[in-house]
DNA sequence: ATACTATTGATAATGATTGCCAATAAATAA
DNA sequence: TTATTTATTGGCAATCATTATCAATAGTAT
């Protein structure tokens, strides 16, 4: 692809990931900016997102249903995903063995692995029903 | 909930899971129903999917882009997509010791999880571009 | 056979995301 | 600084996957 250029748009998105911190998808980083810059469009949002994800300057956490939800902090780690609240938590845990021995081991070019974990959250464990 | 009951369009549909043996989505499983019977719905299709997913009699294997994938391979396994042509292979891998200690550690109720690796399959490999 | 109600088919509606395109504005050259 | 090039934007239509709605149908228990 081409130079990617800076603009003010793409400053404001990663801002606003990095501002949220929860693990935020397309349409709350578009609220959170539009808040201040409503002329901004939800369309540059989704581009930019998925743009800074492929280019690693994001995470793109593969959590498995409804919109996609965007993270910044790259370092290895997983998520979990609450089945009541729908809120996102971070997970640590050591799977690097077990991946390399199946990246060896595969006849596919395994580039990239997502490990997310479902259940109900520490907040909504109390809650009834 | 109510009683299931056992209809011919739930057949049909598990029936087409398991022909497909493709990690089949919902519109695979409807076109492949609908050739030798049109008038299903595929509403219906979505539905029992989901509610043979929600009763373990199918494994909703979480990809996360596109379309939910079924699977009818109910053992512990995991999944590989290709980044090129979309197919979803096996992948086996013992998790077992470092899920349980992630589990045993976390503040959340872990009732699932699901690892999924991406890249470029062996038959997308060759490939140019 | 009758009654009860889960399930179906058809289609409208929704939510998430992408495609399109003319207008705008970075980056670079002159 | 101005001109040139073209990546990027905003606005909106379109698409894809899925769910909601509801009257008609068909399992199941009696």
């Amino acid at each position: 692809m081409a130079i990617r250029r800076n603009t003010i748009q793409k400053q404001l998105i990663f801002d606003a990931v990095v501002g949220l911190n929860i693990h935020a998808t397309a349409e709350q980083v578009y609220e959170y900016i539009a808040k201040e810059n409503p002329s901004i469009s939800k369309a540059t949002v989704y581009r930019n997102l998925a743009q800074m994800a492929e280019a690693g300057e994001l995470l793109n956490i593969g959590v498995f249903y409804g919109a996609t939800h965007y993270d910044h902090n790259l370092h290895r780690h997983y998520h979990f995903v609450c089945s009541k609240c729908g809120s996102v938590f971070d997970i640590d845990g050591d799977f690097a063995c077990t991946i390399n021995k199946i990246k060896e081991d595969s006849q596919h070019q395994i580039t990239d692995y997502n490990i997310s974990f479902s259940g109900v959250c520490y907040k909504c464990k109390g809650l009834k029903s």
